[in-house]
DNA sequence: TCCCGCCGTGGGTTCAAACCCCATTGAGCT
DNA sequence: AGCTCAATGGGGTTTGAACCCACGGCGGGA
């Protein structure tokens, strides 16, 4: 299966250009477009972005999408509305497509800068997270650092035990 | 059924002019007018507008209202006036019909501008809700994206699980 | 120590889309 | 019938994104 051959792995701070221009270390940008140059920017929490190869992200939206779209064609969410409004809306704006320009360099489009909150000139911490690239505002990064690493070990003995 | 065939998908970030005029992004207003030009404009909640095909609202309020009616009749809602008088009163000012002019281009209606909060040259985002058209003021977009978005998959899985 | 190549950053130009102003049209009212 | 107001559609202008190139800093190698 596409990248699951490579881990996304490193950590970098980067600075975002006036033009909101972003460009990524080459040990992560690599591996992200080693199948098809088609990226997936998506929101993550306040503060994160996430870079997904579309080739990974495509067929999980897809599949929800569609399983979606005939259950209402079938009547079957018409009590629910309310829901399906909530995560049609989400579904617009949790994702973009987008490719790496030259030098390895993204543009973060407009929704995506006011949530990611990290102003032109500012620092933005790229890391790479096993299946994709997140791009965290340097103050959410260090709070989720703080948070997460005292249980790292736990955490990873849970996965590889 | 009507729109059912197609969510209504996409983002876009859009002014509104001196006239509290508003134009939606073709792929928005394409699949929303596809079903005839009639529209429905509701208030959902202070900051944020929707937008719906007049086929697929107004059957769902006219299942409400009839509802209401019987139960009234069958006097079920004797004790509960106060809430009847209410649901009566936003009934009447919840939505109004419009249609989009040229260049897909609708005007917000007086009773609805002070409820969106944008004033004239604003930003408004314009977001596919799946079912419908929301119109939001960006800092409300803001704080929904930031407080719903890291809940997202466990909303989208009661959908379509 | 000096040279050279690579990487990260900023700037200029081109091109397309969106926004603003304005002229014209149509309707409604006196 | 004439006037007034509002809506509509066209065109000029501006904004923003994509592409290309230039500078500086760092590291490796000679």
């Amino acid at each position: 299966m596409a990248t699951a051959g490579q881990l996304l792995i490193g950590e970098a701070i980067r600075t975002l250009d006036g033009r909101f221009r972003l460009s990524l270390p080459l040990e992560l940008a690599g591996p992200l477009v080693a199948d098809g140059a088609r990226l997936v920017l998506a929101k993550e929490r306040a503060g994160c972005l996430s870079l997904w190869s579309a080739a990974v992200w495509r067929p999980r939206l897809d599949a929800a999408l569609d399983v979606l779209r005939s259950k209402l064609q079938a009547g079957l969410l018409a009590q629910r509305v309310g829901e399906v409004q909530q995560a049609g809306r989400l579904l617009s704006a949790r994702h973009a497509a987008l490719s790496l320009a030259g030098r390895e360099r993204l543009v973060v489009p407009e929704g995506f800068r006011a949530f990611l909150g990290v102003e032109p000139g500012g620092d933005v911490v790229v890391v790479g997270a096993a299946v994709c690239v997140e791009l965290w505002h340097p103050k959410a990064w260090q709070e989720v650092l703080t948070a997460d690493m005292p249980d790292f070990r736990r955490r990873l003995d849970a996965l590889t035990g």
